[in-house]
DNA sequence: ATCCCGAGGG
DNA sequence: CCCTCTGGAT
């Protein structure tokens, strides 16, 4: 119902950035497979700086040796890098694994925390990998920055900050809490399909009209 | 700022 | 060959 010929204000064109968003992405979600909330845990863990698709063709035989935090407390160093290799990183993720394993087993009675704090306190779970267990694992409202999230959301303008923790903070300012999960996925689709980080696909895309950093002829 | 690090795409 | 993929620790 825009029938003055003005330009919209900040506040109505990231709100229709985010409607079409919703709309083209109504149903995005992560990729990753999981049945607990610790394999869940297990799967961002592995899924630094590799696709989706690769942690889940790992994780079938690695929850098959071990599901449990109990179960991958005890795997040997070589075995367990053995299982995840093909993942990138696999040393420290291996790494990672058991000791963040041992700690639930230790100090969290064998569950994964249901809280930031203690979340971010376990080896190899930052402030991303935290936020991602929160929503999708627990339900909690949590906007996860990761690489697609901090590139798409500055480009279109919804973010101004250079930290994470910056973007982060505007973007959950800009949003009520039920958002906060279906937008981190939604930004992360459009990340991958459109807003890649070296040729993003403007001439294509649907919010370019709306898009600060628009390239022309792209 | 740098290191880790395999797989897949262009 | 080069780059990128839902990072975290030092």
């Amino acid at each position: 119902m825009v029938t003055e010929n003005r330009d919209l204000t900040e506040v109505e064109r990231t709100a229709e950035i985010f409607r079409l968003l919703r709309e083209h992405y109504p149903r995005a979600r992560t990729a990753l497979k999981f049945d607990t909330p610790f394999q869940l845990l297990v799967a961002v863990i592995l899924s630094a700086q590799t696709t989706d698709e690769q942690v889940n063709r790992i994780t079938p035989a690695l929850f098959a040796r071990a599901s449990s935090p109990a179960e991958m407390a005890q795997l040997k160093p070589a075995e367990l890098e053995r299982l995840i290799k093909g993942c990138g990183l696999y040393r420290n993720k291996s790494r990672f694994l058991v000791e963040a394993s041992r700690r639930i087993v230790q100090q969290f009675n064998g569950r994964v925390p249901d809280n930031f704090v203690d979340l971010v306190s376990l080896p190899g779970v930052g402030r991303k990998t935290a936020n991602v267990i929160l929503y999708n694992a627990f339900g909690r409202p949590a906007l996860a920055v990761d690489t697609h999230v901090y590139r798409v959301s500055r480009r279109l303008g919804l973010a101004r900050g250079k930290r994470v923790e910056e973007v982060e903070r505007e973007l959950t300012a800009r949003l009520p809490e039920r958002e906060w999960g279906p937008v981190h996925h939604r930004l992360i689709a459009h990340g991958r399909s459109l807003c890649h980080a070296r040729r993003p696909e403007c001439s294509a895309c649907f919010l370019n009209r709306y898009c600060p950093s628009k390239i022309e002829g792209e």
